[in-house]
DNA sequence: ATATAACCTACTTAACGACTAGGTTATTCG
DNA sequence: CGAATAACCTAGTCGTTAAGTAGGTTATAT
């Protein structure tokens, strides 16, 4: 479980496109859903949020789209999922609009710790990728399935390669 | 978002307090209920998979209830979320049920790198906490609220603190 | 024998995610 | 100019699922 909505999933594809065409004009929703086997009606849902956080920029009339408002390099995959899906919180007294003493089981909750840490761990991951950083590895192909059990300790992808560390799990 | 359900949580709270109560006899769902300001119906539901997991045992007829089957400080809180909601799995073609090809959108993925980074980055922070850390924590009462972005390094909290990094936020 | 509490199955309901529909505005090009 | 294009915007549908209820059966202590 821990489920992150199709909303963010898709967006960041969008997205990854968008980095893919950097610098070469901009691509238009319906470009973008072919290639990635998506909704173009959706797909404008998921635009409007990405704009209005400055992640991106549109351009109407024919032969316009979008384009990535930063280079690639520049623009984290945390904050493409932020402008989608608001702020990681797994739990509700962890958001931004929660008023503390709101919850009744607030005194002596001892599981609120481990959300807590939950929710820096995945900024962190979040935070630490670019979406050059995608495109490098989706150019390259060979990493879009990782056989579980042989994770590699990271290296060259993520920018702050040094502090995120990728166990071998199982 | 990347929420985390009602059920993990309520769960993992009744299952604190088992923690709380271990070595003095079994906790009847309805005292669980009370304490944690929690249905007792849906406790039930609750305890089924944990009971199937083997995390706890079930005692029938007058003064019976419930107790865990280990010590608190050898149950994880990862056995204690898995049993309850499954492997964590952000994305469907991360799950143990995937096959492989069923995406029409698995070649050239960047995005599912990502998810695969998150959920092992969730899983190493639940599997370094035990039941008897979260009591620890429970008990001393001030850690329930931490303060954003004045996170210490673990130290204390955690026995695989070695390799687990929280990194200050913001 | 009775009360208690685990154990089990099925149902209800409200919320939400994932789209679809149908429109308006701006821009390019013939 | 005007027609085509594509962004921009609002509202509605529809299916799924989480969350909680209801109503029962079995085992055990007193």
């Amino acid at each position: 479980m821990l489920h992150v909505s199709q909303r963010a999933h898709y967006g960041l594809r969008a997205m990854t496109e968008l980095a893919k065409a950097y610098g070469n004009g901009c691509l238009s929703l319906v470009e973008i859903a072919e290639v990635e086997h998506l909704s173009a009606g959706y797909l404008e849902q998921l635009a409007m949020p990405l704009r209005r956080a400055g992640l991106i920029e549109g351009t109407r009339g024919p032969h316009g789209g979008y384009s990535l408002s930063k280079p690639p390099a520049e623009l984290t995959v945390g904050e493409v999922i932020r402008a989608l899906e608001g702020p990681v919180a797994p739990v509700e007294c962890l958001t931004d609009e929660y008023v503390q003493g709101s919850c009744i089981r607030e005194p002596g909750c001892g599981s609120r710790v481990v959300w807590r840490r939950v929710q820096q761990s995945i900024d962190q991951v979040l935070d630490s990728l670019t979406l050059a950083d995608l495109c490098a590895t989706a150019a390259r192909g060979e990493v879009a399935f990782i056989p579980i059990g042989d994770i590699k300790p990271i290296g060259e992808l993520g920018r702050n390669s040094g502090t995120v560390r990728c166990a071998v799990t199982r």
